[in-house]
DNA sequence: TAAGCTTGACTGACCGGTCGGTACTATATA
DNA sequence: TATATAGTACCGACCGGTCAGTCAAGCTTA
């Protein structure tokens, strides 16, 4: 806290004028980058052109290039994870990140599901599957991007989607 | 310490006599568990018989199922997730994950591989990335899982693998 | 000057690690 | 066999450092 303080250039009692804890700070940075990462991620789906397939590239361009823009402060997501697991904090950063995963599994969702609708993908799929297994494979190459310099998610990512999206799109080939 | 010393039914000294610090232990619980999990989740692939295809769906199984049976030390990874970006800790655990999802990329890798050699998969692919991703869906399942006791974790990758097979398939039907 | 804001020295709980000491076993010696 | 010595496992009271949170004093502003 005192560290803090000083980075802002204010003493250490003003914080408690703002938050009431060390912890309702830590949580307000958690939403604070919650936002930040979501805003920055997600593209406006709806206002971009395109097939289904198109957008769904666009979108994992776009999530992968702006998390990786601020990887700096990836050690905070991990933070965050564990703050979930602590047993003082546990109940408030899990039923922020369920919530998170949730919208963020919806969007993709909704997306994959419209693919669906105009015949782009097949229907024997489930899209929220699809859409939870896209959202974990994000997080995950970041993570282990985290890990290791030499992983690339970028490319990494790509390379996978285009197989998926074969996958995706099998029906059509049947016709 | 205190806590830990109590549950095993020693003295707090008792546990300087095997682990220098408490980072010690920690770290000795991580390499633990990574063993624990990566042989519990590995099942002997090149034993099991089969396709590529059915090797894959029976090593996501196993995966799924084996970390799920041991949900109760998820917390744990968060914690060592976040022992990585902690300053002091950070170079120990950095690299033994990195190590870690390097060696399990690998197999993963040259089981596609593999597919890809005897003419199942599509040629096409970098079997690298897929497992990469594949990596990483698991990880990132089982995490969403931990924050959703509604989420199914075993239940989306099988649907989700179902369309990578195919989109890994493809050249086949080009035949 | 009064009200409100800001501050950083201080407090007390907490915790990792230490150390003097006990107890028990194994080996060597007489 | 009895005794001495050495080695090993164990213990928990204690120490010193750390840090979130407090509050009386100083400062600013209207």
């Amino acid at each position: 806290m005192a560290e803090i303080a000083a980075t802002a250039g204010i003493g250490k009692g003003t914080i408690y004028e703002y938050f009431n804890s060390k912890e309702d700070l830590f949580f307000a940075v958690f939403e604070w980058l919650s936002h930040k990462i979501a805003s920055a991620a997600t593209v406006r789906i709806s206002a971009l052109g395109g097939s289904a397939a198109e957008r769904l590239v666009a979108l994992n361009d776009s999530v992968v290039c702006s998390v990786l823009k601020m990887m700096d402060m990836y050690s905070l997501v991990m933070e965050f994870w564990a703050a979930s697991s602590s047993s003082v904090m546990r109940k408030r950063f899990k039923t922020a990140f369920r919530q998170a995963y949730r919208d963020f599994r919806a969007i993709v969702t909704s997306l994959i599901q419209e693919g669906i609708e105009r015949g782009e993908f097949t229907s024997g799929v489930n899209p929220e599957s699809i859409a939870a297994a896209l959202v974990g494979m994000w997080d995950a190459l970041l993570l282990q991007a985290w890990f290791d310099d030499a992983f690339e998610p970028l490319k990494t990512s790509k390379d996978f989607l285009v197989i998926l999206l074969v996958g995706l799109a099998a029906e059509k080939q049947k016709l």
